[in-house]
DNA sequence: TGAAAATAGTTTAAGCCTAAACTAATTTTC
DNA sequence: GAAAATTAGTTTAGGCTTAAACTATTTTCA
């Protein structure tokens, strides 16, 4: 996948454009990716480096926070948007480093529930409000009217990318 | 990392909003995570599906099929924003599987040129026909205004996030 | 009620990805 | 021109991720 494009590519391809070719489509599918990993990258390195922590870690801490009865393997993968075999083994080295624990289920003995432990809360106290910041940080050039903007259309992206995968 | 607000969830948010809390960033961030996920896990089962191909090594010949005259390891590190290690490996693969070639530069013996095999250029035109129309389908939804309006706040977005990590 | 289907979670094999340490070659600098 | 620094790429160890096959349990329904 492209991710950068030179202003001078830019313009050969839109020159290029003809019916029936998809290139602007693409040009903000790559945008969107290059983006997105951009943020992604720079934060799983200040999450490392500050707090010696993996962005799956703190995105599953960042679900049971919200949930202080916890929440079954299987919601929290949903809620990932991950595997089940992937959150396996992440509560796997979590319950190591007692961030979480896990118990089963009385009334299905198949379901198990995982819920932050008293350290696991604290730590992901002192996380998350940096980790806010860093966000609002890379946002700051947006105006208040591109920041709405931007996001209203996001939502609706979303719901069309949606509707495609349910289609087919 | 959240990656889905219910309506009511996004409502109650947006009451508790205070001074020097982020949630809206949160939510824009959290909103272009699940969006591109979802977009890249659809493509990621298609390509399988229909290619028996991985995404990174979709990107890796979608880099090379624009630079006939092939590109180092570097600079395809670079383009594809992973580590050299990474690039190495999937070019070890590629390799094998006659997808791309790889020789070493005269004037410096430290650099390599990887290039499109025949088989790997026919191979990734079949490709990338139908990868343009699967992303133009996600995006069919939006309005010609809409989704201009939207290529242009990403770019300022992207824009935006270079400069605070450049800070940093 | 008991067989079949569905559900929750785990395991396995393989690929992707990174940071850090490393080798080899080239460039800089004194 | 030789030591030092830089650059290109590889290797290694370990975590993340998936699909597919599996186990155990619960639900469905004939």
């Amino acid at each position: 996948m492209e991710l950068e494009h030179s202003a001078a590519l830019d313009a050969e391809t839109k020159i290029a454009e003809a019916p029936g070719d998809h290139k602007a489509e693409l040009r903000l599918w790559l945008r969107l990716l290059a983006t997105n990993t951009l943020i992604e990258t720079e934060i799983r390195r200040r999450l490392r480096e500050r707090f010696e922590v993996t962005l799956p870690r703190f995105d599953l801490m960042a679900q049971l926070e919200r949930k202080p009865h916890g929440m079954t393997l299987g919601e929290l993968s949903q809620r990932m948007m991950v595997t089940n075999g992937n959150v396996t083994g992440l509560v796997d080295r979590l319950l190591a480093e007692e961030i979480v624990t896990r118990r089963q289920q009385k009334s299905d003995r198949r379901s198990h529930i995982v819920s932050l432990t008293e350290k696991g809360r604290r730590q992901f106290a002192r996380m998350a409000k940096e980790h806010e910041d860093w966000i609002a940080g890379m946002f700051g050039e947006l105006s208040q009217n591109e920041f709405s903007t931007l996001t209203k259309l996001l939502g609706k992206l979303k719901t069309s990318v949606r509707g495609a995968i349910a289609q087919n």
